[in-house]
DNA sequence: CCAATGTATCTCAGTACTAAGGCATCTAGA
DNA sequence: TCTAGATGCCTTAGTACTGAGATACATTGG
């Protein structure tokens, strides 16, 4: 990334290219996290997309039901994009989807006890998955990184920074 | 995320999820950057993994040749994804592929004056969106959050950290 | 009570990626 | 000099996403 700064000093000087280093190197760190995090998925017969879902519902407490709309923004990814994750965990009978009753438009969206079995075995390992990446920084450095994160996600609005 | 910190404390008090509080920020802000940044590519008429190819060949400068593996290796993608990427920009005219001199096997990519003038172009404003995203930070959090990224970069054994 | 508008979900086409495998070429050691 | 393995690029099948549009139901103001 210094090399790329570098780079374009020599091809571009009139330009200030600092934002780079910022966000260059926040792609690639989610890269490189989403790649190992993904590791870890397969091992337990899962993947991101399915593990974000499960674990989305496993958390929001009994009895482990959400609607479409709801992992739907908790995913940031588009309405199409959860229909078609829960087609996949509904045919792996990890989820239920039944209409709604107070809501005819609505669904809902229902942890199985074989998804909740599931989540819940693959949980410990992502967590130590997710710490060995994270090891590298020591208390200071992390509380830094996460004050600058919820700064950042505050000023773009997130709603859940 | 402070909400999901303490659904995961109810439901699941044994474990210790607070790496999720980094992980899954970094996460959510990458989303958010990059849908920011592609509406700038739009409006060039490009999109986030073309423009990474002309930057990349722009500011590896004069002649503006590279091979695939190059490439490959700035974006961290698989040779598949840059072979997809340079039929693409091949068949907009905005990069060439001819054999290499040296190496049989090898390639060598190069920016087309269309895609000089392309790339050109298109990194101001690219720059200007890059600052603005970043404006929420003053400079001391600024330097804190690359110091923590190239830690955890070098940690991880990124090439370019 | 109706019409207009809004909301919830789904479908589908298009985009971009990975993983695996293929082919051609290069390199190093026997 | 061969040959085995490594390397560079490409192809293909499968995965997952977006954006646009469809459908059905809900809500609100007159």
């Amino acid at each position: 990334m210094d090399r790329l700064v570098k780079q374009w000093g020599a091809e571009r000087p009139d330009l200030d290219v600092s934002p780079m280093e910022v966000i260059g190197r926040l792609k690639r760190l989610t890269r490189l996290v989403e790649a190992e995090l993904k590791r870890n998925f397969a091992a337990h017969d899962l993947d991101a997309p399915s593990f974000d879902v499960l674990a989305t519902l496993r958390r929001s407490g009994p009895p482990y039901r959400l609607t479409p709309t709801g992992l739907m923004q908790s995913a940031m990814v588009t309405s199409g994009a959860i229909s078609q994750r829960l087609d996949r965990l509904e045919a792996r009978g990890l989820v239920t989807r039944t209409a709604s009753d107070s809501d005819g438009r609505s669904r809902e969206v229902a942890l199985t006890p074989e998804g909740y079995a599931l989540v819940d075995r693959a949980l410990p390992d992502h967590l130590v998955t997710e710490r060995r990446l994270l090891a590298g920084l020591d208390e200071p450095q992390t509380e830094a990184l996460v004050d600058a994160l919820r700064t950042l996600l505050a000023a773009l609005g997130d709603s859940a920074e």
